[in-house]
DNA sequence: GCAAATCCATACGGCATCGTATGGATAGTA
DNA sequence: TACTATCCATACGATGCCGTATGGATTTGC
């Protein structure tokens, strides 16, 4: 076994850097090779075509955006509101809202990717309830705070409008303490 | 003056469905054409090239979804309440939002559109706050509201779960009551 | 009807990218 | 050393789109 000069996980690194950078239309196999600094030779052994490497990407995307997302807030040590504050603090991070954004837009013109999509954010939102539930009223009051919630964290790094002095993650600070009585 | 067999407005509202539909490298001269059912001979006697058409693509998108809007608002009757109600109720179609979505994802790798879009969203955030002064405490209370109600409204057509019996719009009718107090 | 303004069809050269084919390079294994 | 697995370079034809050039078609005003 020889080792690996430019494995498949390198790709799709390169490819997600990419589709983060200009979407899924900017995913283009010689220049994702010249950035890596090989020809596309070697791509064509790993991957059948383009879109075996853009299913790659979003199989990455599911797996590192949401269940071990919920892992590492699940392992947090305290109650339901100490773990929703560190969810917040993990996703409030850019890095993987970029690649988070493009599959959102992406989704809306690809049927695939929308049911994925669909998947991971139930997936999401169910866990994002259950950490509500427990000092929420009932479950519209339940419903209504999870999607605030969420929506404040896609909102917080979709709008560009500024806030008068305060920074955006006082912003989305201040919400969270609103969200959590 | 003859009359106008294809004119500037025609390609420009094209550009914007395949805008919505595809994002903006999904708007190429040629397809567009076949979608007029004309040839693209047309096209480069209005517009110097392809770029020209985005510029005026995002001159519409601005008039429309911001100025139009606001005027839309301003001039319905009843109090600052009343006022977000009918907010909420026009930009919770899913018309506009594919065009708004896809400039928010275009903003992200265009620096010239990026500009448009932080215009666009201070124009409007300090339309919202201006609607919900007079019933909040502080600013702190009108920046966190103007914030959750801004991202509600993105966020509602860009999350994909499921509510468990109850509709988007339910849920987000839920969410503009909790934040009118 | 004739001229001007407006719009369209067609053909062309150029570029970027796709996917294929084929042989070569490099590194572990025996 | 020889063998095998893994990866890369290069060249090729095909496709889709860009922007240009040029002449033709259609409508309106006179």
């Amino acid at each position: 076994m020889a080792i690996v000069r430019t494995p498949r996980g390198a790709w799709v690194q390169a490819g997600l850097r990419a589709l983060a950078a200009g979407g899924p239309d900017a995913v283009r196999v010689e220049p994702l090779a010249t950035a890596l600094g090989v020809s596309k030779g070697g791509f064509y052994w790993h991957f059948a075509d383009r879109g075996a490497l853009l299913e790659e990407m979003l199989d990455t995307w599911e797996r590192t955006g949401t269940e071990d997302i919920i892992a590492r807030v699940e392992n947090h040590p305290g109650d339901a509101r100490a773990k929703l504050r560190k969810l917040f603090e993990i996703t409030g991070q850019p890095e993987g809202l970029a690649v988070e954004l493009a599959v959102r837009d992406w989704s809306r013109r690809d049927g695939k990717v929308a049911a994925r999509l669909r998947r991971a954010d139930n997936q999401r939102l169910d866990f994002v309830r259950s950490l509500f539930r427990p000092f929420c009223a009932d479950e519209d009051d339940v419903e209504v705070r999870s999607m605030l919630a969420y929506s404040a964290v896609i909102g917080s790094y979709f709008i560009a409008a500024e806030h008068g002095g305060r920074t955006r993650s006082q912003i989305l600070q201040l919400a969270l303490d609103r969200l959590l009585d």
